[in-house]
DNA sequence: GTCTATACACCGATAGAC
DNA sequence: GTCTATCGGTGTATAGAC
């Protein structure tokens, strides 16, 4: 029966920087890094503030994970109804920072069950409507894409860029361009 | 000066139990479950015994990641030697043990200096191996491959796996099925 | 080679004053 | 809404006995 705590509002101008503060922290050190005083520092608040906005630090970082994804499918959702919906998912997914970001999140959902679950979610539906825009593009352009199903199509947009980020961050670069125009010569089909 | 603890040798027995734990612990636990507690834990010894094996704990996941990679050298040269190249490859990385574990250590590099280097090393050695071997099995087979090149189907071949194997862990399994399916088609061609 | 004991930093989280 | 103070737990790492 605990919830006795006195807690803030959800949106608040204190809890959005904490959230924006938490991002900044995964992407660039690591969720090993994600503790209340680092985040609360980074936001420029003490550490106990955490505690007013956030029940627990789980709970930051689902919020945290929550806010990306419900932003991520309002994005994919334009994308997809564009008039070259497979370009537009590729460049929304291609920004390096959210690379970095979704690729700890994924790590992160090793030991947080709610992350984990949101994860799943989040991909099963990012991916079906990637698959059905691309399905339906190819059948209204007559484009056979031969033993590249749709679905297949849609897991290689989504993770050949969490890839690519994450590698250009340690420091590989191998076989990027030729991934790089690869997948450009596999949009210009599709669209 | 430093370096005045008194230090076990590097191919005991216990020392190795010690790196056997960290895998298991890195990869079902994260990263984030790796301390020297848990791991000394896990291979059934105290605690204290750690830092009688390896200065620090950073010491014993670079040694951890080290003794992996020289394994996964060594089975590469094999699999690249084979008449199947492409195909040994595939199936060796299809690991989905090697491949969460893959995962944690690609998520460690952004905290760990070490591990970042060694991965930039290894990836760009393993990705060159894998690349010329498919470009001297393409010439001799005279196989055209149009815009997938060997770097390409290189990246391609030591990324997807360790995708599949985090996101199975995950709980997702969308599109992975065609993925399989269509990398089984490309090799097929290649070898 | 392994044990006990222990120092010290940082962690999540709570209580209560202002 | 933010502050100070604080508790118990866990982390890395060391010293010295057996």
């Amino acid at each position: 029966m605990a919830a006795v705590r006195r807690m803030g509002p959800p949106d608040s101008a204190t809890s959005s920087a904490l959230l924006d503060a938490a991002e900044r922290v995964l992407r660039n050190e690591g969720y090993g890094a994600a503790s209340s005083r680092r985040i609360a520092e980074e936001a420029g608040v003490k550490q106990q503030l955490v505690y007013y906005y956030f029940r627990t630090m789980d709970d930051l970082l689902l919020a945290c994970f929550q806010r990306r994804t419900a932003r991520a499918l309002a994005r994919l959702t334009e994308d997809v109804a564009s008039n070259q919906p497979a370009h537009a998912v590729w460049w929304t997914l291609s920004d390096s920072q959210d690379a970095r970001l979704a690729f700890e999140f994924m790590a992160l959902a090793n030991r947080h069950d709610g992350i984990r679950e949101e994860i799943a979610r989040f991909l099963t539906e990012s991916r079906r409507m990637t698959a059905d825009a691309i399905a339906r593009q190819c059948k209204e352009q007559g484009t056979d894409l031969g033993p590249v199903t749709p679905a297949a199509a849609a897991f290689l947009l989504s993770t050949v860029n969490v890839f690519l980020g994450r590698e250009a961050a340690t420091g590989v670069t191998e076989g990027h361009k030729d991934i790089r125009a690869l997948i450009e010569w596999a949009l210009n089909r599709i669209d």
